[in-house]
RNA sequence: GGGCGACUAGCUCAGUUGGUUAGAGCGCUGCUUUCACACGGCAGAGGUCACAGGUUCGAAUCCCGUGUCGCCCACCA
């Protein structure tokens, strides 16, 4: 169309996921853990390993054919994308967007590093919940002596800082009651008896000794009293807190403010000590006192042994409890408390919320621009909102966005930028102002907990030295990859400096993503260029369907049911990849994908299961041979040949691409002579299927620019199929046969053939560039004086002339095409032999035989068939086989072949569907139907129905024909 | 617990704002191989649109509910 694009192509560092795998090679190859090799070495193979799959990842997208600026390529950890990170945590440092606090994190014991809560799997495991009591320290009269908590992980009652109460736990109580009654008047029947019981435990617990214990409790909460905390005798207080639930358990919970998320609130809130009881290996340090050293499990066993020895255990339970495990190392994930670097959401989140359109027609959709003056598709959209599609996902964006969490931006990994802040201990702001007086690229803030002073730089480094007489350290921790990927729409065209990319193409047009990302990237993509730039770093943001396995599940590496993109090029071509996934970009949130590898041997379909699908190598059940897998690794496996992946949504892309190829083969066959190219449109006028070719052709490039425009991929890719299979190869090209073979009209055909496909493989390049490229040179070497374009690429995608769109030619040729299927028919079912030519006369209005008329030679070449009349005088032959179509019927002259009894029970069977027809359509208008429908709607079902009579009619009359034949019958 | 989505032919899926007799590919059945393409051609069979209500002259489509499956978010002392 004529626009200046960029499409920028690169990779992000993933942090978490990146340094796991090459930690684990490290360790399974040479047994070696990270801190063996040190923070260099290990970064520097990691390098390697990013170098590897980068060049992968890039073949990858070079041999499916994209146009991306291949110079332009970006890793989120190079200069110019680490420049840019510097600056924008600079900028959110020295504008006071950066804190630093204590958090719990998701606490991976055997990487030893926090991973995100997206890495944290839960699994479903057979646990305890074990109620224990600790002793009251002096009871008064009235007062119980203990008071009982319940929980599922007994060894973090060593971290413990208080035991919770509810301030007001029988107002609470009812207040539950309140609610619960209100949802069991109002719940469906199944659930009511669930909910019934539920009513009544608490109910009962209302006027047990467990709430009239529970109120005393609070009021010693409001006394701070305090209870000992056993094993390790550490008297703690007794609080009241809302978090306590009086209708659960024992209505009292312990509080481990350093190892569990909502204890770690109640700890803010209640400003109580938080204990960490771990080490970062998971055994348990000094705090944990006799217990200290043991992993979490051998203390857990101690714990309870020690409080079951001292009477203190009331007892256990068992329960299934979700245990959170970490997805990177498959081990259970410890809470830990951990300092953290944060970035204040409040007011980015606001701009990022407002930075999209929340309304579902408040945007206005896309419009067709083509641009031969140059002009920018950027001024389509100029209200500084993004637009999600489709648009459900906007809410996912906003109900995030909505919560407006701090974000926790520290990883404790080496891959990544690390944080550009520096420690000085001791130092004072004084001796900051003079080392870095009339530098405007280092700004300090001081840490409100120790006083010290955190130096925020810029630039690439501070020397330790910087500071006279001080050691500056920088902080260990790396920033998450989305800090970096957030910057991308800018940073990779050179943000912060003004270059002619930034200023050109930003803000950028279209961001193409996964729904599992909305949150962690478009969302923080919004805020940083807000931010950053003052301006939203997209117009469109398009989520497109997620790939899922045959089983319905999502495609892992780590599952290995993945595709790689070179196994499915390798067997059906980069063309029919990239139709194929057009064809199943629909609205649909996912596309399940049947995969199954074909042995290279002999050619055999091997299932593809859960177990094979992860091997290296495979033995084919039916020739015994082994062929590899994707995942080969050892020099043995790969020199195996591989079993491709076979997969029917990808052999109808093929089985398409080829269709096209041959039509195109075809077309240059019969370039005998040099026909100029352009539009051969006054000399066509005079053929009803050139007019039509004309209509269809216009018609396909209106709908697929605007499918397109609007991101209905899937629908541009059918209607395109459609349109070359049918309409093109079935209809177009078969036509034309005869006319090729006449010299009065070969040259005008061969200019239409010409037109058409030429129109066709500029609609279907940008989704099959290879085979129509291929096309392309083809004709250009066949007409080496027409203006053909160096490479399809640069050449003009069609724009629509609507004028020569005209239904009513659609429609006239839509008769033929009945008339023709209604002759093949009867060929078929009545078994002519292919060989045989047959007769046939057609009973129609004047209009439609003049029409048809002249397509008579068409009925000799498609179908083998002679027409003999046409009009409304046409009466059936003796011994014909006879179709009732709409408003007309075709004779087939089968006197040679005609079984009569056969051809009258077809005609009591298509009577009997007729009559259906006829009924339900005259119980419509014995309803309210023609008084409440609109007129246009009843003139059409009104004609329908006359028609459908007629045709009845006409299947009688022929009926009773035969029947005169055999009057028996 | 909250949210989102799916359920249409044996299989995999289309079906835009409600409107003729619900479509495609694969598979299946019959015929077809010098004549662009067997990765092809022609024709055919095959569906109570998950279930139950409702709105409407009219529902695959809109509304309420049920079931099954999947995904996301939150939480589970």
């Amino acid at each position: 169309q004529g626009f200046e694009t960029l499409w920028v192509p690169g990779v992000d560092h993933a942090g978490i996921a990146t340094q796991a795998v090459v930690e684990r090679r490290l360790f399974e190859e040479e047994k070696l853990t990270r801190n063996d090799i040190g923070r260099e070495a290990l970064v520097e193979r990691i390098w390697k390993w990013k170098d590897q799959y980068q060049t992968r990842i890039i073949g990858q997208l070079k041999q499916m054919g994209c146009s991306c600026d291949w110079q332009r390529t970006r890793f989120t950890l190079d200069d110019v994308c680490a420049k840019a990170v510097r600056h924008f945590f600079f900028k959110l440092f020295k504008e006071g967007f950066i804190y630093r606090g204590k958090r719990l994190v998701n606490w991976d014991t055997h990487l030893q590093t926090a991973v995100s809560d997206d890495e944290v799997k839960h699994v479903t495991v057979d646990g305890s919940f074990w109620y224990i009591k600790y002793p009251v320290i002096d009871p008064q009269p009235g007062e119980p002596e203990y008071v009982v908590v319940a929980t599922t992980r007994p060894e973090t009652m060593l971290g413990d800082t208080a035991v919770a109460v509810h301030p007001d736990p029988e107002t609470q109580t009812d207040k539950v009651i309140a609610e619960l009654e209100a949802r069991l008047a109002g719940a469906p029947e199944k659930e009511k008896t669930e909910l019934q019981k539920e009513l009544d435990e608490l109910n009962e617990r209302k006027s047990s000794e467990i709430l009239s214990d529970l109120k005393v409790l609070a009021r010693m909460a409001a006394d701070n009293r305090s209870v000992m905390l056993p094993l390790l005798n550490r008297p703690i207080p007794l609080v009241a807190d809302e978090w306590a639930k009086p209708e659960k358990g024992t209505g009292c919970v312990k509080i481990t403010p350093a190892h569990d998320p909502n204890d770690y609130e109640v700890g803010l809130r209640r400003n109580l000590p938080m204990i960490n009881i771990l080490n970062k290996n998971g055994t348990l340090n000094e705090e944990a006192g006799p217990f200290a050293g043991l992993t979490t499990k051998k203390a857990r066993e101690a714990v309870v042994t020690a409080l079951d020895e001292l009477g203190l255990l009331v007892k256990v339970e068992d329960r299934v409890i979700e245990l959170a495990h970490s997805d990177r190392s498959k081990t259970p994930i410890e809470p830990f408390l951990n300092d953290q670097w944060f970035v204040k959401m409040e007011t980015l989140a606001q701009t990022a919320i407002e930075s999209v359109t929340g309304q579902a027609d408040g945007a206005p959709a896309p419009k067709s621009i083509t641009a031969p003056d140059g002009r920018l598709p950027k001024e389509r959209n100029s209200d500084d909102k993004a637009r999600i599609t489709p648009f459900r996902y906007t809410k996912s964006y906003l109900d995030w966005l909505g919560e407006k969490r701090d974000w926790p931006i520290g990883r404790q990994l080496w891959w990544g930028h690390r944080i550009p802040i520096w420690y000085c201990k001791g130092v004072s702001e004084a001796e900051l102002e003079k080392a870095f007086s009339g530098r405007d690229d280092v700004h300090w803030r001081k840490d409100p907990e120790t006083g010290d002073w955190w130096v925020c730089c810029e630039e690439d480094g501070l020397a330790a030295s910087a500071v006279p007489g001080r050691e500056l350290v920088q902080e260990e921790d790396v920033l998450d990859t989305w800090f970096s990927s957030a910057l991308w729409p800018h940073s990779t065209l050179g943000w912060p400096d003004d270059t002619p990319e930034l200023a050109y193409f930003y803000p950028t047009n279209t961001l193409i993503t996964s729904r599992d990302i909305i949150t962690l990237w478009v969302a923080r993509m919004v805020l940083a260029g807000k931010f950053n730039t003052g301006q939203k770093p997209f117009d469109d943001v398009y989520i497109h369907p997620k790939i899922l396995d045959k089983y319905g599940e999502t495609m892992s590496k780590s599952k290995g049911n993945g595709v790689d993109p070179l196994s499915v090029i390798g067997k059906f071509g980069a063309d029919a990849i990239r139709f194929a996934l057009a064809y199943l970009c629909t609205e649909s949130q996912d596309i399940r994908l049947a995969l199954d590898f074909e042995c290279p041997h002999c050619g055999a379909v091997v299932e593809q299961t859960k177990k094979n699908r992860v091997l290296h190598r495979i033995a084919c059940p039916k020739c015994k041979k082994d062929f590899r897998t994707q995942w080969a690794e050892s020099d043995e496996d790969k020199a195996l040949p591989e079993g491709l992946i076979a997969g029917e949504r990808f052999e109808v892309a093929r089985n398409f691409c080829n269709k096209i190829w041959n039509a195109a083969r075809f077309v240059l066959m019969n370039l005998s002579v040099s026909p100029k190219p352009g539009t051969p449109c006054s000399d066509a006028l005079g053929f009803l299927e050139d007019q039509w070719i004309f209509s269809r052709l216009e018609t396909v490039t209106r709908d697929v620019t605007e499918s397109l425009e609007s991101f209905r991929f899937a629908e541009a890719m059918r209607i395109l199929y459609d349109f070359a299979w049918d309409d093109f190869c079935s209809f177009y090209v078969e036509m034309l046969k005869s006319r090729l073979a006449d010299d009065q009209h070969k040259s005008l055909a061969m200019r239409m053939l010409l037109y058409v496909l030429d129109n066709l493989i500029r609609l279907l390049h940008p989704v099959i560039p290879f085979v129509t490229e291929e096309i392309w040179q083809r004709l250009k070497g066949a007409m080496p004086n027409a203006a053909y374009e160096e490479s399809i690429t640069i050449a003009p995608f069609p724009v629509v002339d609507e004028s020569l769109i005209k239904p009513e030619v659609e429609q006239q040729f839509k008769v033929f095409q009945e008339v023709l299927r209604a002759v093949r028919d009867v060929r078929a079912s009545r078994n002519v032999p292919p060989k045989t030519e047959i007769s046939f006369s057609v009973r129609c209005d004047k209009q439609t035989a003049e029409l048809l008329k002249p397509m008579e030679p068409y009925f000799l070449s498609m179908a083998k068939a002679k027409a003999t009349a046409w009009g409304e005088a046409v009466k059936a032959p003796a011994l014909s086989a006879a179709v009732p179509l709409t408003g007309m019927d075709v004779y087939v002259d089968i006197s040679e072949l005609i079984d009569v009894k056969a051809e009258m029970a077809k005609l009591e069977k298509e009577i009997v569907k007729l009559d259906g027809f006829i009924k339900g359509k005259e119980a419509k208008f014995d309803g309210g139907f023609a008084d409440k429908a609109p007129a246009a709607v009843v003139e059409k079902e009104r004609q329908s129905l006359v028609d459908l009579k007629e045709q009845r009619q006409s299947a009688l009359t022929s009926l009773e024909q035969l029947s005169n034949l055999h009057p028996g019958t």
